[in-house]
DNA sequence: TATTCAATGGGGAAAAATCCCCATTTTCCG
DNA sequence: CGGAAAATGGGGATTTTTCCCCATTGAATA
């Protein structure tokens, strides 16, 4: 049912400003969307929302200072499982949308797309509940036989992730130990399982992985 | 002189259509601005741009494919100096900012501003040939006495610059000096040289560097 | 011309990272 | 309960990185 009474509202959370109010100025045209809010990170959107009003739809950045957007989807799902999620980021990993689809995320948006594309986007996701912009991750999962065992693969533990982030640094691994208070030689098998998962074969791989999949945030960003 | 007759005209180069078409739209609702350009990198730019018809202000990514900002400002310079160009980035490391400060950036833009500072910076660069959203690079270009050691200290040769980007992978500097046509003794003071000037302690700090400054591109952006 | 300086390459050693093995404890699940 | 799997820690060797020295060459310069 693409025409309806009401409007779709829609809340759009991202830290840069200027996108934010370009986002929502384009929605605003397309004529049967409206934006009910902007926040600028998770912990201003739990501030703004509205339980009596509730947005049909949340536009969301994934890389946010404060409370992210996997924080974000996370607390949106567990708390109002009946608003939709999309996620507009630059990064485009298996391992980053797997997490963002199990956090209940519908859809996926890059940065380049045009205007036409992101209505496209939110009138699909709110007909059909789900948007992607690209197939390969629908092949991906129901290409693989054993999903589960899919998942204990590209997941990472809580202590791969902490180490994924430190390693992001000067420090050798020997403080870096200290840091996560285990020792070197434990550090290495998580190490080496990193290694293993993201397919990376040094320390210089862990950095750029994480880098370029938004685990660290940048400094400027 | 804030009011012309003739609208300030616009050309915007930025490889995110979304980015590009919303700045558009932003731009064109100030008024007293009118978008005459928009192109998705350096080479969309030489395509498009006409020489009889010259926007007065090109806002300009740092981070694009095929030409990026610090080629594109360079050939602005060259070719039309007398178009102001305002970046428009998320990076704002003094080492960018003077590379492109000497490539005839005339002003630099985060990407979390609202509408009203894009305005003014565009409005402050029209009538005073400048404008910084930050004022630390104007005291760090005022304070020291010996602007060319400082350039010379920050600025990277080529080889340094080619070293920094091929750290940023998973090859052993072994086979990076292959690549380079040196020794590996040879690429040993290159290594130095870049961890003076970028004051990192390992290859992760450069590789971190690197992917924070845009040196080298992200897959997905 | 003499000197300085950058680029080139090297020896050698210490530190760090990587990769094999292994054992113990805990946790989880059939 | 019993076994599988994960988390923890280690020994030891190899490779890579990092940091000291140093020498030679050629270009730039006082």
């Amino acid at each position: 049912m693409p025409r309806q009474q009401t409007k779709t509202s829609i809340a759009i959370v991202d830290d840069h400003v200027l996108i934010t109010q370009m986002l929502a100025t384009t929605i605003t045209n397309f004529g049967d969307c409206q934006v009910v809010l902007q926040a600028t990170n998770g912990k201003d959107l739990q501030r703004q929302i509205n339980p009596s009003q509730l947005p049909d739809l949340v536009i969301l950045d994934v890389n946010m200072p404060v409370m992210d957007g996997y924080e974000t989807a996370k607390w949106l799902t567990a708390t109002y499982p009946s608003i939709r999620i999309l996620v507009l980021t630059m990064y485009d990993s298996e391992l980053a949308m797997l997490r963002l689809l199990l956090l209940g995320v519908r859809g996926f948006l890059k940065k380049d797309i045009d205007p036409a594309t992101l209505k496209d986007a939110i009138v699909t996701t709110m007909e059909t509940g789900f948007y992607y912009s690209e197939r390969q991750l629908v092949n991906l999962l129901q290409s693989k036989g054993n999903n589960i065992q899919l998942v204990n693969n590209v997941f990472l533990s809580t202590k791969e992730l902490q180490l994924l982030t430190l390693a992001c640094s000067d420090r050798p691994y020997k403080v870096i130990a200290q840091e996560m208070g285990i020792s070197f030689k434990t550090l290495d098998h998580y190490r080496q399982a990193l290694f293993d998962k993201l397919n990376v074969k040094s320390r210089v791989g862990l950095a750029i992985y994480a880098l370029e999949n938004g685990v660290v945030r940048k400094k400027t960003e």
